[in-house]
DNA sequence: TGCATAAATGAACGGTGTTCATTTTATTTG
DNA sequence: CAAATAAAATGAACACCGTTCATTTATGCA
């Protein structure tokens, strides 16, 4: 039966042709301002054909997760070997801001639209990379709790407190928040990254005592 | 002249029924899911006439810009008086989330909406309410630096790093970013406080010295 | 070649924000 | 009071949107 298995193959491969229009189309346009007659545009197909590959726009989107998560992971993975865990924690972090300022789009799915999380049944194997990108952060910071940092703190629960404050701090400064302060955008992106510093030197007040 | 007096007044009285109506279906139902359709049916005027009161959609949203901020204030200002300012800014943390939560859809157009501040020109005044609110946190920032905490820091880089945390917490647990964590929502919740509790913990580890 | 099956189509549905020629209403003037 | 003028409100129309589905087209097999 090859030609079944030829068949399928097209079938995966036209799925993947409307996978990579659209998350070109969301990442250059946005995901608003992208219609399903555009993405069938781009590919010359007609927009009924998408529905036959695809629930709806969401889901579209929703398949760029996984993507998103692996870019996300390779760019927190870019550390130098320092010999210190909160340096290294620092520099996880400042890859963390810089990801979602080159990639606002992938960074605006997975941490804050809401319609993917809507359409979302209980599928835990799609959280899978999300997961893999917090352990990330969550092995560096118990390695910090070796060295005598956050000791006194639950190990996921000072994980969270430090991804909630990157997160914060990334989501207000790209959704232009810090522009009230008056100042232009370099200005505020300076301003962001002293605050950044202050959180990491305040961290680093946790140091209670050399493990033994 | 009382003529044209009187229909300013009644100018005045449909622009404001228009935003009530807006304000009501907005935070009912949803920015994107409230149609001028439905805000001109609420009111028993066509959808035409709104566009006689307000440039567009956004800028019927923009409008509640004030009020929020105002709403916000109220809630921030409500801390018990007590001997410590960082007790007191834990206090004020507290009624910032709780804030969040009560009033998602508000919270929503002030600090995470693109929309409104798309259409904003620089129009400094409109910042005046953020800046106030703001300002709660920075007053009580500084009260905690007199008294030793946060001292080796800049006060307006401090305030930020503070509410860039209680944002990024805030954000992550409406927009469901910690369901990944398979928990139901009321752990999940607990999940959030605990990470507060840790955050405003390590506040404490800032302090240097009582002031003279 | 004819037939069954799978794939693609594109018109149609009910919605959206927004515009503008037209009608309605209210005020001023003769 | 009636006609003229100005102001306000209308709602059909426009160009879109996501989505559906009866119909058409292409394909593989007997």
């Amino acid at each position: 039966m090859g030609v079944s298995d030829r068949k399928e193959r097209e079938k995966a491969e036209l799925r993947t042709k409307i996978l990579e229009a659209a998350k070109m189309l969301f990442l250059d346009k946005g995901f608003e301002k992208t219609s399903i007659r555009n993405i069938a545009e781009q590919i010359e197909y007609s927009p009924g054909t998408i529905y036959l590959y695809f629930k709806d726009k969401n889901e579209l989107l929703f398949e760029l997760h996984v993507e998103a998560f692996q870019a996300l992971i390779i760019a927190l993975s870019d550390i130098p070997i320092a010999e210190k865990a909160v340096e290294r924690l620092e520099h996880m972090g400042n890859n963390y801001i810089k990801f979602a300022f080159e990639n606002p789009e992938l960074y605006n799915l997975m941490f804050i639209m809401e319609a993917p999380m809507e359409t979302l049944e209980c599928n835990n194997e799609i959280w899978d990379d999300g997961m893999k990108a917090f352990e990330l952060l969550r092995y560096l910071v118990e390695d910090c709790q070796k060295e005598g940092y956050l000791s006194q703190y639950n190990l996921d629960d000072a994980s969270l407190m430090i991804w909630s404050f990157v997160h914060g701090l990334v989501t207000l400064k790209s959704r232009k928040r810090l522009e009230m302060f008056a100042e232009d955008d370099q200005v505020s992106l300076e301003r962001m990254m002293r605050a950044y510093k202050i959180f990491v030197e305040n961290l680093k007040c946790s140091y209670e005592q050399p493990k033994p």
